[in-house]
DNA sequence: TAAAAATACTCCATAGGTATTTTAT
DNA sequence: ATAAAATACCTATGGAGTATTTTTA
């Protein structure tokens, strides 16, 4: 079936004369009633009934006539939609979301996004770091979130945000043995049970960089506990029933019970960053528009954050002085 | 812009890839190539961004990808759709009614339909006979009720039930100075104020009966003042403010300071008979349906009609006895 | 008899195929 | 060097046109 189909039978259903309705659709009245045989020999059944003296509906062409009429305006509707999308004034935006992660960041740039677009669909779709990259490639997504390395490199065709820098710390339950310390060396937690965050869909990166960052330095650790949700983790990590390397800042407020602990060791593998990515080019204007205001967002509040350090310079100068 | 072209692109967009759409769709590359292009060119925007290396989607694309798989699957909906309406048992049955008219007899009717043939919508639409008529030829109705003459002759593409029989009885406000007679002719009315319904839409049938047979017995009258609706028409004969010929039955219970007297003239004019009407042969399964139980319904009403007359005879038999 | 839909056929526009080039990795 | 999309050109299906027949009011 065709939509020539269902536009030809759309204009004999209201003219109801093929003679009529072909001079309008500016075809021969055969070709006319060749096509309708045709539609109705795709669709199954007479929709309309007709002898030389008049055209009428059956019961199945009153009902197929509104199906027909809605499906050609939607076409129509279809076509404007992604022009305006093309636009970046409307659409869809869907940003491949970090979890708990983005948490901190997100809302800011979010509504001042929505207010700037209204127009404009947000969705949020939470999806592992390496799938996103492929529905980023896709254009299922148009931006993402990727919790990666500080100095691993990102695929070379996006474009890239780093939004959060922070060194992994060891998250520890208020009662463990070295949670009154305040450096911890990974040696001397070499016997805990470590967990990690998984993925439903298999991808499990935080057991693989935790496992890593041991490896690298030559440390044996029992096999790291695979556990469903970050709430879970926590719940784990605070009753004491093993340890995790997490990215410390957007769980301080959220779990009571853990304390995070700087690492004694360094290497650039215990930096990590958490970076917005979207495609480069004309991909995605929509993309292009979100991170423009992430960027100001970003910029804003590490112009706070420096006011307020010299802010505090100055007052310990006046103390001094 | 053909489905063709929503199929193609659905298939380039899922698989991410020209090649490997084409071999799904069993066509060469080259011709999927050109079908999308020529989609873009049609839509106005870029819908897939593409190189030798990658496919994917542009904003634009991914709304449009959205709106395509709805619409072929709407088409497949309604091919179905349609199918159904064609057995009878689904789809919708439009019924042509005459306001207040059908109060009597549909309700018992619609109601066994729905519990019949529960997949069916069931729509009323109040439009005058004359259209009926047209739109019931057109298919865009399915039963229709006419008031008509009773030896009148209905369109012989018809087909027919006559429902209710009457007679034109005289409507006079309680107070009026022929109230309390039996009969009255209409000779002695020649000088009264008469009311008509008015439709809307510019018909006025009852109007145009009224005059006929006061003309056919040579009493002219003064111009009939047509109504906007019946309940305003009864409220105006009930404050004495003129009569109107009308089929009394149906009016018993709503109007109460209303009487109805009959008419001394005779005449075939002032019989009216309330049809159903339906194309007949395979025009419509829904209404071959719905027909059926209405005649059903009928001749179960006249069964008890007679049952009740016959213990009235009986009860005056024995009274006599 | 006249007017409209269906048939029979012919033609050509265009969807689709083949061969080749271009381009990005 | 390879693999995939685009381009160029050709083929042929089927959509549309013309002439005619059939049907019914």
């Amino acid at each position: 079936m065709e939509l020539r189909h269902l536009r030809y039978f759309v204009s004999v259903a209201e003219a109801l004369s093929f003679r009529r309705a072909a001079e309008q659709l500016r075809v021969a009245q055969p070709a006319l009633s060749k096509q309708i045989k045709d539609l109705e020999s795709r669709v199954g059944t007479t929709l309309l009934d007709r002898d030389t003296a008049h055209v009428s509906l059956t019961d199945a062409g009153a009902v197929f006539l509104d199906e027909a009429r809605t499906i050609l305006d939607r076409v129509e509707t279809a076509a404007a939609a992604a022009r305006e999308a093309a636009s970046g004034l409307a659409g869809r935006l869907t940003i491949g979301n970090v979890g708990a992660l983005s948490a901190s960041f997100l809302p800011p740039t979010l509504s001042a996004f929505r207010s700037k677009y209204p127009n404009v669909e947000v969705t949020l779709q939470d999806v592992t770091t390496s799938e996103q990259i492929s529905a980023l490639r896709a254009g299922k997504i148009q931006v993402a979130f990727s919790l990666h390395e500080t100095n691993e490199k990102l695929p070379r065709d996006f474009r890239s945000l780093p939004v959060l820098e922070r060194r992994v710390a060891l998250a520890l339950g208020v009662d463990h043995r070295l949670a009154k310390r305040s450096v911890v060396s990974l040696a001397e937690v070499a016997d805990e049970q470590f967990f990690s965050v998984a993925h439903a869909n298999g991808y499990d990166q935080h057991r693989q960089r935790t496992e890593r960052i041991f490896a690298a330095r030559g440390i044996a650790v029992r096999p790291i506990k695979r556990v469903g949700s970050l709430e879970s983790l926590l719940a784990l990590v605070a009753g004491d029933h093993g340890l995790a390397l997490l990215m410390p800042t957007h769980f301080r407020r959220s779990a009571k019970d853990i304390v995070f602990r700087r690492i004694k060791e360094d290497g650039s593998d215990l930096l990590v960053t958490l970076s917005a990515l979207w495609r480069g080019g004309a991909g995605s204007q929509l993309a292009a528009n979100f991170v423009a205001l992430l960027r100001k967002q970003h910029r804003t509040t590490a112009q706070q954050a420096r006011g307020k350090k010299s802010r505090a310079a100055e007052a310990r100068a006046r103390s001094r002085g």
